[in-house]
DNA sequence: GATGAATGAGCCTTCATTCAT
DNA sequence: TATGAATGAAGGCTCATTCAT
């Protein structure tokens, strides 16, 4: 299941996030799908198995991307409040730009598409943001909390704040940014 | 004659909501809902005009149940952090209790089912703690940072400690509880 | 099956034919004629056994009601010509007059609802008028052609002149009566 | 890729003809359709969007042959009383040969399914044998007859045969057909 | 007898999947 | 490989009929 047009798999993609974005989870069709990608529905059969494979597969990639972005540039050699500011941007900022990703990831997550296993991938994912949390209560920068709910709070507030930004239709000023990490740092900061 | 079992609507509700939980939004069926209430798939259409019409009477419920337990035992005469912190557990703890009423909202915001209008409700329903973060911003006790945002921040992290309780079978000590709230309150805190 | 309420049987044959009316026979629903007559669905079932029991029923009525208006007045000692344009005048009289019931009737033919046994009935309720086609014929006054082609004949006028008074809205003075008429006996005169 | 068979769309005409021969237009459905045209349901649904679609697209295909071969044949420079019964015989053979169209055709005429505007390109069909029969009473041929009731009294009588032939099972001989056509014609002639 | 809520079989329609081309 | 027509299982919904009151 590896056929020659890789690019052909992106539009299927791109279709699907489409789909999703207008009509929810519950509204795509591998028809529609089809007919957003250009192609035929039998089309759809040989790059993905079924319709589970698609969406399934799909959620992989997005999350892959996700963690991959998170991370952009990061150094973990570099000071901690650096870091830490530059993986909560990448975070918020990822999750703005690619917003129609986090939507489909959202309807997924409880969807029978998804099963146990794949959500828990998820999870390993964070591991540097984990150590990263660990090594600043080490630097006693932050407070003495269990990092569990360190990661809570701060994934609350990026998560948030994409949301809002994109149906409330606000422009993300680098002012604005700055000013909600405070609020963060305030919050975790010891 | 039979009268109309009122109780009935509820029956409904909660069977909606069980499938939801496990199923999605995408993966509730008249039938199912009906099977999981105990009745005959009919009889889902003499208490709603259809599928759509359950789905948007039980999304308005739940937006409704939510605003009144959020505000249980508010008292805007209380200083201002007592009622921060009420609103504030209050906010946490129902969203855990209720928490297939969460997923179900989530699932629901995004999709075909709830129209502009619909969502727009949402919104004023938070009017009461909007005004109170207004108050905390005059008697200058939080940051004087647009109240979108104060309120962005807040929902953040409740929501992410509702779901995290949940999905990773957490109990919610007051001293967890209290040290989320420490966070939460030093992000804003002027 | 004889219920005190005579006349609520009425109600409900008044109130089937007019469903009929609007929206044809297969638009007719057990709950729609209730509704039109202003009672309980299960009073049906107190006056007629099922739907098909109700159909019936009413299709015998109509039937009925029909063959004896045709022969009102009809006295079989009176002149032919007179005797004919009497029956052929309150039959398009009474198809007009009954057009819902017509309407009804013509519908119910190619039911399911209508066996062959009940169709055959239909036949006989026209006896008194073969007789006197047959009396036409032996005073010579009227060709000498099978009974049954002329009563194709006159009926098919009959008909025809019922339905485009309805269906065009005519108003069908004696004058265009009479005319109608005359085209009718110079056809079957000898 | 298998093309759109089209000769399917007559499989499916047929089909639901004969399924209203025997049923009623109110007895049909589209599984019982699709099962008498040796098709899957769905594929009825490549074919036409809906039931109504179906029943509305057969309709006005009906009509066309119908007025189609009304006219076979038909010279407007022949003598008149030719023309003319070229065309009542015409009617009365087509009537008869495709007697299920006939009760197909005449059962729409009061269902839901077939609206005003439908109803009223019936009427053009017809404005040949209109002019032929202007021409008629110019000649002085036939009776100085408002058309209107002139061409209710062919209809008439042409329908009548046609449905005695089927119902009663009758041969129509040419000669059968030249008696009824001379009642018909004594009837209108001048 | 009268009511209308409740039932569930069955209808129309959709859609994941297959298959002939 | 690509296509889209064909399939039929399953979903939303209706409606004849029953039944508790």
């Amino acid at each position: 299941m590896k056929p020659r047009d890789e690019n052909k798999i992106d539009q299927i993609y791109q279709a699907t996030l489409k789909q999703v974005k207008a009509n929810g989870l519950a509204g795509i069709t591998m028809q529609s799908v089809a007919r957003e990608a250009n192609i035929a529905t039998g089309t759809l059969y040989i790059y993905f198995k079924n319709k589970e494979a698609l969406i399934l597969s799909l959620y992989h990639v997005c999350v892959k991307n996700s963690a991959g972005v998170y991370f952009k540039n990061y150094d973990p050699k570099a000071p901690f409040k650096v870091s830490f500011y530059l993986i909560w941007s990448n975070m918020v900022q990822h999750r703005i730009s690619s917003f129609t990703e986090s939507i489909f990831m959202e309807q997924c997550y409880h969807s029978p598409f998804i099963d146990e296993d794949t959500r828990k991938t998820l999870k390993k994912m964070f591991e540097p943001l984990m150590n990263l949390i660990k090594r600043g209560k080490e630097e006693r920068l932050i407070k003495d909390i269990d990092t569990f709910w360190l990661i809570a709070f701060l994934i609350g507030t990026v998560n948030e704040i994409a949301k809002r930004t994109i149906y409330f239709n606000k422009k993300l000023t680098t002012e604005i940014l700055n000013t909600n990490f405070q609020m963060c740092w305030d919050g975790i900061k010891a």
